[in-house]
DNA sequence: TATTGTTATACTCTATAACTATA
DNA sequence: TATAGTTATAGAGTATAACAATA
């Protein structure tokens, strides 16, 4: 029998705070080379749009550009991360991954997916394969409803 | 094909944290009582386990002391839990939530779970029963990994 | 001496409001 | 006047280190 969202929502609710404080210890304990989650997923949106503008980086993150800004000065303070000005509109600015930057989000990458991995290990191939059809659905679901907001 | 648990890991990375960010934004926006997500969780372990001790919440959540007792401070601070002294060992704490906090509680969760499954609704049923799955595997990789730390 | 909790301090994340420079 | 970004300010979340009270 299918459940309901509602049921699904409640477990939801529940389990998506344990992963993440899951995730957030794992970047932090196993050498995930003292980046944050946001400083992560900014590094890896950055890296593979090389010169987007500071407001589609704050876009992409959903979070505003204050804060967007002030993320990046930390990721410029350890030059993992360069601000350059745009040539075509000067108020904008234009940013790029450095090597540093690159080889930083190399190492963070496959240590964290390794740790995470690690913990899936012992789960049976037919829950595998649910977590990544649930993956899948999730993201679905809630980047399509988080457009509501802007 | 079952997939590595590699590739899972990868997929994990990623939408985790754009999930968490929806709850976020949902608990915000959709009247869930300006209560943060480690509040929220907070009151749920209180409520259900009235008379713990600090530190055993601090455990559930897996937060170290300070940290719980300053999110304690802020729950007191609007009259949502109580701190009691222990009747039996001074050094302790215990902890109990209050009406006002069982209340606010129950709307937080309605609300927060009607948005969360709203977003879901248009969901296939087999992608409904997917992510349940998930979540009770997620649940148990991740808790059992945690205890690790300990 | 070991344990429970709090205080002091510091950093990141996040927001809103006010501002600057450019279009 | 509208837009891109920064600065100022503030609050929550989190940590470590130092401390107090109790066992």
């Amino acid at each position: 029998m299918a459940p309901t969202a509602t049921a699904t929502a409640k477990d939801v609710l529940e389990v998506i705070p344990i992963a993440m404080r899951f995730i957030k210890a794992q970047m932090r304990e196993h050498g995930a080379a003292d980046l944050s989650v946001p400083q992560f997923r900014s590094l890896l949106f950055i890296r593979s749009h090389s010169g987007s503008p500071l407001g589609e980086v704050a876009e992409h993150l959903g979070l505003t550009a204050p804060s967007t800004s002030k993320l990046v000065d930390g990721l410029e303070r350890r030059a993992l991360v360069e601000r350059r000005d745009s040539s075509t509109d000067r108020r904008k600015v234009t940013l790029a991954i450095t090597p540093e930057g690159d080889e930083l989000l190399d190492r963070a990458a496959r240590a964290t997916r390794k740790s995470i991995s690690a913990a899936m290990a012992a789960l049976p191939p037919q829950e595998l394969r649910a977590i990544e059809l649930a993956m899948s659905a999730l993201k679905r679901a809630f980047s399509a409803t988080k457009r509501d907001k802007a």
